[in-house]
DNA sequence: CCTTTGCCTGTAATCGGTTACATCCATTAT
DNA sequence: ATAATGGATGTAACCGATTACAGGCAAAGG
């Protein structure tokens, strides 16, 4: 029946005031007699009139919205560090909105184009294609932060943990429960947290006196299929890994599923590490032994951080990381 | 270094013509000599210019955004439904947003305010906690359409499942199987698919000449957690039940965890039925049967059905239902 | 009684685009 | 040669808000 939104105009008409003066009892400007303030809420009432945000944002160059960009919503990882984004959003009257990117550089511009236009404040990247060099510009103009997983080089600021050592902490956990043989299921150089994982576990195995085996180094990913890959080729080798360690959880189960048809049982015949802790990490069985990351405080602290570079756009470039945890559950043999 | 966006005046200053012959290059309008339209693109090029959003969906009433509304996405089964929204969206040159309600009604009406103010194109909902009345009248207004979950009653497009005649199967499935004392684990009222399925449950137990007891059905909800209150009330039954059947997959994970914790294994000591076929499903041990949902599917559907609506306000409401599969894995025993 | 002060409100410019309409000029038809 | 035609472009109104500035009016001060 109602064609069309009320506008500030026809809240004035029926106020018998001017637009401005509707807007300034929007905006609770002080300058207003009580009685026209009446008036003119009554006709807003009346019309079930809510403002524009597009005429508002076009002035005011202000949305209360922030954006996050993320590659893919499948991997249960995210869930709890979007929650995080938006439990500290939510505290500062911002709204969240997600972006998929789904790893396309073509989609992840569209939505900075958002960022650059103002639909949002800001965005909190949980990965980007960009290069260091792309990030550090657009850091630059508008209010970036990264979360979880950082980009070489880039001078934006960074919220995680330090993928560095929790690897190679993990690593060390399965050297000293007795494990020599360890292999290492990552996605290669496709992100910087793999990267760096990679390193951790190899300068762990260093630490030991091993020689590094390249064979034993997986690249296959952090997916399901991946484990999947993983499991096959471990099963291929002549001599069998006495751990495996995963950069993610997801990998993990299925790379244990695979190799239980094939009769090898993960907590009992071999030693499994995965990374995440996601929440279904403690009811597989075996329950996972894992890393266990704050997601919900990266996402918080990232939202912070972002607020205060909205606020301040000369807010320094900080990165910070948050302790992990080594969650020691059933799949790992212990010595 | 550069402060400000380029706007579309400084394209026509620098192309020495009118914002109007600059707006027409933009918008393809063929009435534009060449050599006209190269000068502009020439200034563009030169300035990086980007037309303004908002400038524009001020005066066009478009975005090519549309918004999905979720009211969480720690949920597996949800990532699926979005990559077939997207998959449409992107056919047709539509941006994807997602919101994420937290089931908080506040959160999901200023989500709602983004569409009636043209933020966003429409809305497609894989969950509200609006009043069938509130729906119908957004619906009458603006681009709607429902995926997975309906509200009763309400008169918007809805792409989904049969929700009845698929518990009712799967129920069916069950005695079939020789089951006859089978729990029945949901969200209760929460949702009007878990009424369904409590129905088709309901029903197929009649079918089969069994008293209804309603100390087997268990509104716990859909969540981790709930799989782990189930799991913890059937321990206590005095009777327990020789299968359970469960509305969600997530729930039937920490359910099966939590029984073995007890010795009792399902797919040996007793049967577990899941409903989503999330990708956990395939690689948990047991391997969960279920019931397959087409997600993908589904969300492109539901996409092309808002697409409709989009172009055309008057575009006929339907109710699309689209196949499941009962997945038969080894969670349940067989006969 | 006239001027000043200050509160309240309206007018109009503005944000960055789009687009109806007017205008100009070169062709073509008469 | 004049009028009609139509292509290319500019002018200005408009979308829905915000806000600087101006102005009106009543109370206070001289």
């Amino acid at each position: 029946m109602v064609n069309d939104l009320a506008t500030i105009k026809d809240v004035a008409k029926l106020a018998g005031v001017s637009v401005a003066t509707v807007s300034r009892v929007l905006n609770q400007s002080n300058s207003v007699k009580p009685e026209t303030v009446k008036q003119v809420t009554d006709a807003i009432e009346a019309l079930d009139y809510h403002p524009n945000f597009l005429g508002r944002t076009l002035r005011r160059l202000e949305t209360r919205k922030i954006l996050v960009m993320v590659p893919t919503i499948s991997n249960q990882f995210y869930s709890r560090v979007i929650r995080g984004i938006q439990a500290a959003a939510f505290d500062h009257r911002y709204h969240v909105m997600l972006g998929i990117s789904g790893g396309d550089s073509e989609s992840e511009q569209q939505y900075i184009e958002m960022l650059r236009h103002r639909l949002v404040d800001g965005i909190i990247f949980l990965h980007s294609g960009m290069s260091a060099e792309e990030i550090s510009e657009l850091g630059a103009d508008c209010p970036v932060v990264f979360a979880c997983e950082q980009v070489e080089g880039a001078r934006v600021s960074l919220v995680s943990i330090n993928d560095y050592n929790a690897a190679s902490e993990a690593t060390t956990f399965l050297l000293q429960n007795g494990h020599r043989r360890i292999a290492f299921v990552s996605a290669g150089d496709l992100y910087a947290s793999s990267k760096l994982r990679t390193k951790g576990y190899r300068d762990a195995i260093g630490q030991y006196h091993i020689p590094f085996d390249p064979h034993l180094v997986l690249p296959e990913g952090l997916t399901f299929n991946a484990g999947v890959r993983a499991a096959k080729k471990i099963l291929q080798m002549e001599t069998f890994p006495d751990a495996v360690f995963l950069a993610s959880d997801t990998a993990a189960f299925s790379l244990i599923s695979e190799l239980r048809k094939a009769g090898i049982q993960a907590g009992r015949d071999i030693s499994v590490m995965g990374f995440d802790n996601t929440p279904t990490a403690e009811y597989f069985s075996p329950a996972l032994t894992t890393i266990s990351q704050p997601q919900f405080d990266i996402g918080k602290r990232a939202m912070e951080l972002l607020l205060d570079r909205i606020q301040d756009p000369n807010a320094p470039v900080v990165t910070e990381y948050l302790p992990y945890r080594l969650e020691i559950r059933d799949s790992v043999l212990l010595k």
